[in-house]
DNA sequence: TGTAAATGGGCGAAAATCTGCCGATGGTGC
DNA sequence: GCACCATCGGCAGATTTTCGCCCATTTACA
């Protein structure tokens, strides 16, 4: 992909995904010209050395593609880029597929055909919002699943930890700070990455 | 806690929210015969009321009701009880729903109608999770006040995890590469580092 | 004894994380 | 308005972790 464009940009880059392909030039094209970075596969496996070999901040993907499925391909790269988030679009996707793809820690589901305007807002959220989020409630609840990664879990027992010391402490952040003995910063850091809001109760 | 049955206690109580009264009894009495601990309720805010009364363990709702919708409810019950995983189930649900659903950090979402055989399967995978949380909290933690350090709570978790896998795969560092899927080297480095031998049982 | 599979670890580049510094924001009290 | 406090986040350098490459050792099996 033509990425030696040498004057640099602003550090954002969506992995688009779709095995169709006057659909998906269509949307590049449309996407690039609202300034987005776009870098294109047309099947599972080209996505996942897209992965490896550019630096991609959000994944937009089909969820019907020949041989490896979207859900395949998300599992696939959830292990290799825990924090990058993925949207799913699709005509004919049943509450069981819905389902599967939150889990993997999806940000949105959009239905097919996806209104241009639609795909761009969403675009833009994941990059003012999601960049670099864990979007997944589902973190703490995974905690016992015997199939979800390492990874996944470390996270998930983060999550937990923090959240469980910000409620004790009624959400302050000072408190959390003293109990688990962690820089404000990196606590922060973390907060933010896992998508952990603070809330205080009265 | 306010368990007035004492010998039928193992900790795990679920509370079944449906508006249509015949399905809600007919769904309560097929648990309780599963030997499942079960708290009712028929509409949103006594659903709410069942939470702050009775120590809920899991939560079985419908999405569609009147006044308050399930979604409403998932949301205030989030806030209240963080933790404790949400089950929903619909005949009629959007992908919309669907996705709003698991955002709130729904485990599962069932389509109605509902056979009480899936039913009693996810009921059992919310509180074998539960019991395994649980173990895992113990076992981490009984030599651990509050105080102890993020980092060394987390460090702990990994090595809990990765021991566990071990064990559970007979010392086999590939299967537990496949479970946990984790890079073969990183695990070596973890393991040294977390002082992690690999013992074989016959 | 040969051969293949599984495991451990050194090395080093790349990536991620940690964390101090500093400025911004929002709420509170004077 | 102004000072004060708690919190958030950009930036950047220091530190730690990840992971591919490669080789040694061990184990398994023919």
């Amino acid at each position: 992909m033509s990425n030696d464009n040498p004057d640099m940009d602003d550090g954002f880059t969506l992995l688009l995904v779709d095995d169709d392909h006057d659909v998906l030039a269509a949307n590049a094209r449309f996407l690039r010209l609202q300034g987005i970075q776009v870098v294109l596969a047309d099947n599972a496996d080209t996505a996942l050395q897209r992965l490896e070999s550019v630096r991609v901040d959000a994944i937009v993907t089909d969820l019907c593609m020949p041989e490896r499925s979207g859900l395949e391909f998300a599992a696939e790269a959830r292990i290799r880029r825990p924090l990058v988030p993925i949207v799913f679009f699709s005509g004919l996707a049943s509450v069981a597929d819905v389902v599967a793809a939150m889990r993997l820690g999806a940000v949105d589901f959009l239905e097919k055909p996806v209104e241009p305007q639609d795909m761009l807002a969403t675009v833009l959220t994941l990059r003012d919002r999601y960049d670099g989020v864990i979007n997944n409630q589902r973190l703490s609840f995974d905690l016992a699943d015997e199939s979800v990664p390492f990874r996944y879990r470390v996270l998930a027992y983060e999550k937990l930890l923090i959240e469980q010391s910000l409620s004790t402490h009624d959400g302050q952040v000072g408190a959390v700070i003293e109990q688990l003995q962690i820089n404000r910063r990196t606590l922060n850091d973390k907060m933010r990455r896992l998508g952990i809001v603070r809330q205080i109760h009265d």
